[in-house]
DNA sequence: CAGTGGTCTAGACCACGTG
DNA sequence: ACGTGGTCTAGACCACTGA
């Protein structure tokens, strides 16, 4: 119910009828409006106010910020739901899947023996044609022989995982400016050293148990990640780290 | 009383009492050991939960994951913040801070009318005596008479904003791979086009009202940034944008 | 001063998980 | 089968906002 009230709520943002700055109707008559109680309807706008479409101030109605930059957990990890949200098919081509055994690296991210069995996976990601990211993953095994399975060059690997029982819950990313390497610029058809966005993320199950590992390099001038936080969501920082920390290792 | 709660489980959890994987008490059972109502002890739950301390699954105890990258949102804002985290002393040093009229880039980021007065303020931040970012910050005037009369070699404008009542509440992050320009690379002591790491910004107060915007490069190999998102905290996302969309008026 | 959101209480039912 | 978290109800008091 309070999912239904929060996206009966958010639609009637995006069609204008409350734009930004606005001052949404009180809470007792959404509730009286929609038959429930006072709590549900906190809970729909809790739910808008994490997203950061809303906001709240002790005694005064609540007020519409504007959009949130993203709707969904998925859209940060899926190339594909990305590409789709800018009107183009998710396409990719497959430079090499291996198994292989895992590198210091590939142990220490995925938290596995070092030489245990991994899969690693290189994909180019094209929009419009154009090369604009390259994805370098590592799986552990099982998961792995999945992935073997899929139409990688079509299918989003994440929304496979997910139809297929696998508990994606959270991810860890770290973000840096790299320049290209001799294969990066290669792949990606741009000059040695171009200013490349590195993004390395490792996704895990809700038990903590990780589910893969990706060193994503986006192309400078194709791609901006966008953050957004509020005093009451912590849940994002700046990583400690400087000069060398974070490695060379990809 | 909620946020009491929090702060307790949140310190027995550093205290290795509730190790990550370990499961939490039962609800009831914190509820019980408080002497307040469950619906108290699920707000604090709430809390943890919204800051990735904790992860709850419905039919099983809630469980401990590990700590947040970080424990304030300030963090993310302050370079000063970020330089005591490393052992460091903050330090910057002044390049420019200038009275102007507002450009049309800093009117939409600000929302103010084109040539309204603003205060434009140039730092390069050091970290041991080495160059590693370079700050360039637009106030909106009243905010910027204020910045006038720090110390700006070595406060942080943000801690003492806070400490003089300024709401700041909210901030926006979009993150990119560029090359340097001549004056970056002057600035930071780098060759033409090395990478650098831009973090453009705004910052608002509770009730959408901008209070800065900056745009800040850090040297590629000096930093990195880390995000780390849940199923529940749907709070980051990748900008949708690509090819020139965000522009280059830096 | 009336209205509003923030907080808390004391119940209740359900779907899910673990043993 | 039982305990657990997710959800919802129907009240209540308070601090703060805004007219």
């Amino acid at each position: 119910m309070h999912r239904h009230i929060a996206d009966a709520l958010y639609r009637e943002i995006l069609s204008g009828r409350h734009p930004p700055g606005a001052r949404l109707p009180a809470e007792v008559e959404l509730a009286e409006r929609y038959g429930v109680a006072r709590g549900t309807v906190r809970q729909a706008l809790a739910d808008l106010g994490a997203d950061g479409v809303i906001a709240s101030r002790k005694g005064a109605r609540r007020v519409v910020l504007g959009l949130p930059l993203t709707q969904s957990f998925s859209e940060l990890l899926s190339f594909s739901a990305w590409a789709r949200a800018l009107g183009e098919e998710p396409r990719g081509r497959v430079v090499e899947l291996t198994r292989r055994e895992a590198t210091a690296v590939d142990a220490d991210r995925l938290g596995l023996p070092v030489g245990e069995t991994v899969y690693y996976l290189v994909r180019v990601r094209l929009l419009s044609d154009t090369p604009v990211m390259i994805e370098r993953t590592t799986f552990p095994g099982p998961i792995g022989e999945m992935v073997a399975t899929f139409e990688l060059e079509r299918e989003s690997i994440f929304e496979e995982l997910g139809r297929r029982g696998v508990d994606l819950a959270r991810a860890r990313h770290q973000m840096e400016a790299i320049p290209a390497t001799a294969e990066d610029s290669r792949l990606l058809g741009l000059r040695r050293a171009a200013p490349l966005l590195r993004e390395r993320r490792t996704t895990s199950s809700t038990a903590g148990e990780r589910l893969e590992w990706s060193d994503d390099r986006y192309r400078g001038d194709a791609v901006s990640f966008a953050v957004e936080n509020a005093v009451a969501a912590r849940s994002v920082g700046r990583l400690l780290s400087a000069f060398g920390e974070g490695g060379r290792e990809g």
